[in-house]
DNA sequence: ATTGTACCGGAGGCTAACCTCCGCTTCAAC
DNA sequence: GTTGAAGCGGAGGTTAGCCTCCGGTACAAT
């Protein structure tokens, strides 16, 4: 069960400005976007964004040329987190390890709304980011099927795509989203094998 | 297990206009919007249904004053089937009535991105027409519970979410969306009881 | 057939967001 | 400290969608 580095860091990290200002710059944009995205979705207002980062429009458009850049650039940071995240906890028994991943993949606030969006996108860096998660997550899929704790009659994106599906809807509360996501892993813990 | 009547069609019908032409247009926005709110979420824009309906901007705006009242008619109407299917299939048994109903409820197109964010909405008309479909399908939930179908540690509410959670999901295809909801619907069945 | 009225449609003003462009500022190399 | 280049920011042109308004049209009642 061995799991790739992250080749999405660089993507990132090799666009990020080398002057101390500009650097600055970068780093506000990028946190006022994972900001926005999560409150408003992938087509929130960039010039909100570059208000709340305390930058002028120009600055962002400097940055991140299109819309797709800064998403992207927002979404690739956080797969990159996840990727990690994978690695963590490669050392818990096999359920464990699935479903403790897959929470963390839920809290996301960023990308709550918009990773279903993203899911589907057909850009270079996404195809990248999924590729990526999906070696990050698949082996633990794989491992807790082997363990017969997971049913073997689906995909592991199958189970991405529920997961995305229940973390992007709107629950009363974070107790109701916990409730109904643990009833959903229990569909894939039983039978079906 | 009685079901009411249809408190939602009254406040739709009675807005129908009584001119020959009118009504058709009326309709015709209607069934435009289902088609445009399926595609492009509950703020897709209004001229392109008027557009669609093949009606000038302005019968648009007569007849649906505000996008909100727009998109309640069509949510509505898709209710108002909803509540019909739930006394259609109240012969079956237990635990396939309740999933037919739920399929019956994925397989509307109109309101799968929209229905969601209608979840959340406070207007009156959401308000009633969440009543509505509770009192249709909550019945048969408690149906299945008791027959032991279902588990118990969950309410109708968090079904009902879990459920338009996923078919507010893109898949690859309808398959995927089919298999993923059966996994789902496992978890229901099953333990917690 | 006539006529009053309800209804039609889209031109056009309004706003919001997008994105470009360029004069000014700030950094860091020397 | 000087200097040139990299970076800044926001004014403003452009587009898209919202919604109003009114001259003209089509219905239905007589």
């Amino acid at each position: 069960m061995t799991v790739q580095p992250f080749p999405v860091s660089q993507l990132v990290a090799s666009q990020r400005p080398h002057r101390k200002d500009a650097a600055r710059n970068y780093d506000a944009l990028i946190a006022a976007a994972r900001v926005i995205f999560a409150e408003s979705g992938a087509d929130a207002s960039l010039e909100d964004i570059a208000r709340r980062a305390g930058v002028g429009i120009g600055t962002l458009y400097r940055n991140f040329p299109t819309r797709r850049h800064l998403f992207e650039s927002v979404y690739a940071d956080e797969v990159n987190d996840l990727c990690r995240v994978a690695h963590e906890v490669a050392e818990l028994d096999p359920w464990e390890a699935l479903t403790s991943w897959l929470r963390r993949f839920v809290d996301y606030t960023v990308t709550k709304r918009a990773v279903r969006q993203a899911m589907d996108e057909k850009s270079e860096i996404s195809l990248v980011c999924r590729e990526s998660m999906y070696q990050a997550g698949g082996p633990l899929f794989e491992r807790a099927q082997k363990a017969g704790e997971a049913r073997t009659d689906m995909s592991f994106d199958d189970l991405l795509r529920m997961v995305a599906g229940i973390m992007a809807t709107n629950f009363l509360d974070d107790a109701q989203r916990d409730r109904v996501l643990n009833v959903a892993l229990d569909g894939v813990r039983t039978a079906g094998g």
